[in-house]
DNA sequence: AATGAATGAGGCTTCATTCAT
DNA sequence: CATGAATGAAGCCTCATTCAT
């Protein structure tokens, strides 16, 4: 009496998911006008028909995957912020590496793309991956600034810009292998912009100037 | 070897600056998709069917644009890399200034934007931003790492990565502006981004210790 | 000659009569085209699919619902045709007022205006109303004024014309009611109708001229 | 150098009112939801996307016709009412028949027909024909009544209700030609009609009483 | 017999493209 | 050269119908 009908029912349940699934895919991959529910059906393995069992619009489908990929990077931004109280210079490249990780397993650059494209045509979903993704770990970033600043750890200065300071190269470094990465001949490898800007941004680009040498021309 | 951008120099003198400028205007706002042609040539001041004179589809309309966009931020490189060899400590705040206001006047972030929102359409528009823009500007500051580090004046690393870290947050800081500059309360300014960025990315965020002894190695 | 209306009495036993009544009051509610199978299986009280255990099409379904909604019409107008031969005059007015409890009763306003606005889409079911329904009241109207005039109760004139004219007044009552009833600030109130025209068809309109003598009482 | 391009621009004046009058002739034939675009482009020689040239949606298509099919009709009304003052007895006769005559030449009765078919969709629309049509044909009789009241030429009784009496069976013969006139063996012939009624409902249908011989059993 | 999820043909609507003027 | 009315292919969406359970 519990399961009457049990195979459908667990294909009910599992519809929505696996059609977000589909649209993910198809809309990082196309953009929004570019997608034809067609191919949405046609990756979940349905007909088109069916998507308005479970749906109402092409961009109720469209936002429906839109929370849905946002809601996974909120979820990770939170573990993200796990790690006890140690200095900026210890906890900055882990943190940077997980924040990779984490970036990665949740499609960030795929979905943030996204929502670049589509920022003009969606200003609401934009409006909330700035709130919910990418102001959080900006002011994630400079929280540990800031208490680093106190810690006199850190050198005076607006929190913010150096939080730009801190995530922007992993950024740019994800959006050029998201843009160029199918031909480009060089692309950053993460890991190491990681690595290596974690130390640059610590310690600066700068050799300690010789005492007794010359430096420059 | 001769000249890359001969590729889009093709007819363009027969071609009224004003469809060009509209559809730059138009496609930017816009996106591809979302674009009509009845805008671009309301924009235009002419009719519809005039851009048939001078283009053969909206696909070509578009890569006219692109290209011209393309063009005028190539141009503007080349002046960035005028400056007399100075040391990078030195030339580092203006070079990222100069870039910021040569960026601003030909409306690069829009243009940035557009790129990586069309890049899955138009792959090879991608490229040639890529490789006539992106990969230009990466090479200039590459270069100047390179030279300042046969001076002994930067540490050793990837070039190319130090080329993200001085670049990448400026542009981070030109995507949410472009992204988010609408609704957000807190957009970076990035005259102040660009000085303070120079400042972190030479010398660190980091403090000195103060203990007694000198700071770093 | 048999019995016309065994058209339609075919499997009407195998088929529930939820269905044929949910299918009389959403197809009467709001015509052919804008009714839903959901809509009527809803009202049924049944899931959509079972309609195809009883019916094949939607076109059935309608059939069946329009010929049993004609057939309790069908049935009254024999009821109505009951009683003993008196005059016209003394009979007539019942004779309206029972016309138009029995066509209330049968939602034959409802019905009718379904028939009207389906006529086209299906001549077949309004050929059979119209033989079945429409014919007969004239007949019988047509049939009392034959002998009316017969018995030089009634003047000389085309009976089926004076079918006209003693039935149309209501009809177009129920028609107005049917169509404008729910806006409109008035509507007639068909019983006093019914009294009046009866009256009036009967004797007219005019009052005798006040000469010298008087004509009637 | 007045009309630089004269047929075209011609068409363009034109084409509204062929698509209306194509609308007019599919909504009227079909009704509105079994009504395709398609038809309605075909029955005015252009293509289905030229509609959009002048109309919005379907339903913009359907107004517009039901607006212009009103307004004819309404324009008819004021004519009807232009005769002299006499009385109803000589009037009615031949307002019958103008009134017969100006609808067959405004399509009175398909339109009507349309009207009771989409009241539920449009109600709006049902409103207008109502306010703008029906009531005012009922006025307009009812006015003439009211003034043979005063003039103690029509008995005491609802003018509205004789209203009823009056135009209701020449609406019912209307219809009936409307709905079943495609198979009818028996249609009334309006004509006649419209003449046999106007002396019913002004004498009515008794004979007088012979003075010396009985009428009825 | 009953269910209701799934299907896909068909209609409305958009807009790049054409072409008569 | 320029126009803008006209076109029709293509995509979103609905809903009658099917079918696995």
């Amino acid at each position: 009496m519990l399961e009457p009908s049990m195979r459908w029912q667990r294909r009910k349940d599992a519809r929505p998911a696996e059609i977000i699934n589909a649209a993910i895919s198809v809309f990082t991959e196309k953009g929004y006008a570019a997608t034809k529910l067609d191919e949405v059906a046609k990756r979940a393995g349905i007909a088109k028909g069916t998507l308005y069992l479970y749906f109402d619009t092409k961009e109720d489908i469209f936002r429906a995957a839109a929370y849905h990929a946002f809601e996974s990077n909120l979820n990770a931004i939170g573990g993200a912020d796990a790690a006890p109280w140690t200095s900026l210079r210890e906890r900055l490249p882990e943190l940077l590496l997980r924040l990779l990780d984490v970036a990665n397993e949740n499609h960030f650059p795929a979905i943030f793309r996204m929502v670049i494209s589509e920022s003009r045509l969606f200003p609401d979903l934009a409006r909330i991956w700035h709130d919910d993704v990418a102001s959080r770990i900006l002011d994630l970033i400079a929280g540990l600034v800031i208490q680093a600043q106190i810690r006199d750890e850190v050198r005076n200065g607006d929190p913010r810009l150096f939080a730009f300071s801190i995530t922007g190269p992993l950024l740019a470094g994800m959006l050029f292998r998201e843009t160029y990465g199918s031909f480009s001949s060089y692309t950053p490898e993460l890991q190491a912009l990681a690595v290596q800007h974690a130390t640059t941004v610590l310690d600066g680009l700068m050799l300690p100037v010789q005492t007794h040498g010359n430096a420059a021309t």
